[in-house]
RNA sequence: CGCGGAGUGGAGCAGCCUGGUAGCUCGUCGGGCUCAUAACCCGAAGGUCGUAGGUUCAAAUCCUGCCUCCGCAA
């Protein structure tokens, strides 16, 4: 089939390179180039890498809306933007994280619709972070939902679902992956049975649906008076970015990996959340929680590496029982 | 030209402001103690102080360029 792909991270690259493997992608959608990292300096997005080292056309329009209220100039983009896509005369548009809101005229504008990949099982997780969201609420299982797009946010009739299982102990990066993975070859499928007309088309149960929203920095911020597993969960689904926080004298400190403790809650019920239980070589740094208490294994301190929580006590003597938070 | 921090034996840090003997906690190696040990005791090796210049009688320390890493912000 003709395809116009859609799409921003790193999570919508290999299945486009899948697509590319199997189908004809005509032309690539991506958000503009940001200003980003360090220096800000114009950065490309990892999709539009990746299509223009295949040689494929890469369009970046700033929205497809077109509306009354806007300036004529970002209308009349949007305008020519459309026209340009209707013109590479696509069978399908498939996207996957694009960013931008695609409008009904857009939608329906090849002859097969829209459909997308969604990181999440649907109506669970509908929005923007759906891998967060499983790994912070301890989801032992997530997947894959291909979905006909309509103009609500991930709303649409799925056509197939694919789930994995969430090891304990995954943080975001690794499950990130092989997400992608999964949403690479699940988009084939579809489009395989699309293109035979053996896709199903099964509506959605809006009633028992929920929200992933777009991951804030401050959603990195530990609250120590939480229990044991969900500060854990907060360092598993926050990694790389923003990381699970807290503070130390004023200063900022990462906590990259911690496990649980035999502590009981019992034992350490007269102690206030956030405080050091034990600073040593032999047993850790292992911190007070809401039920017990975890013990840091990683740790970055402000303008330092990620480092094992035991090089970090070589060179840092943290006092018991003070507070962290 | 977005703002800022850091590079010191294998690891994590101190020393820099107020130039003048390379420090701390570990690790490694050798020896000792011990039924034994990640414990304890004794000893040893290992550093062009990121890099290139400058100032100085003298630079890890003060000044300038460059490289690398990191935090904030996006």
């Amino acid at each position: 089939m003709k395809v116009v792909y859609m799409g921003t991270p790193e999570f919508a690259v290999p299945p486009l390179l899948e697509i590319i493997k199997h189908h004809q992608v005509v032309a690539v959608l991506t958000q503009p180039d940001r200003p980003a990292g360090r220096g800000h300096k114009l950065t490309p997005s990892p999709v539009k890498v990746a299509a223009l080292a295949h040689g494929i056309e890469v369009l970046q329009p700033e929205t497809l809306r077109i509306r009354k209220g806007d300036n004529e100039a970002a209308n009349a983009a949007a305008k020519e933007a459309r026209s340009i896509l209707q013109g590479y005369g696509a069978d399908i548009f498939v996207v996957a994280a694009y960013g931008l809101i695609l409008p009904k005229a857009v939608l329906e504008m090849p002859r097969r619709g829209s459909i997308n990949i969604h990181a999440s099982l649907l109506p669970k997780y509908r929005g923007a972070s759906p891998i967060h969201a499983a790994l912070l609420n301890g989801d032992t299982e997530t997947g894959i939902t291909i979905i006909h797009m309509d103009t609500g946010i991930d709303t649409g009739d799925m056509i197939l679902k694919r789930s994995l299982v969430i090891p304990q102990e995954e943080h975001f990066p690794s499950l990130h992956n092989r997400m992608a993975a999964l949403g690479a070859a699940t988009i084939i499928e579809a489009l395989t049975a699309l293109d035979n007309g053996s896709a199903e088309r099964t509506p959605q149960n809006h009633d028992i649906h929920s929200y992933a929203p777009m991951i804030k920095k401050t959603d990195g911020q530990i609250n120590w008076q939480t229990t044991s597993q969900e500060i854990i969960n907060k360092t598993r689904a926050l990694d790389p970015w923003p990381g699970a926080y807290t503070s130390l004298n004023g200063q900022p400190l990462k906590i990259w990996q911690a496990e649980k403790t035999s502590w009981s809650q019992n034992a350490t019920n007269s102690i206030s959340p956030g405080a050091v239980l034990t600073a040593n070589p032999t047993d850790g740094l292992t911190i007070k929680t809401a039920d017990g208490a975890i013990k840091i294994t990683e740790i970055q301190p402000p303008d330092k590496k990620r480092m094992p929580t035991t090089d970090y006590l070589r060179g840092q003597k943290l006092e018991l029982g003070l507070i962290l938070g």
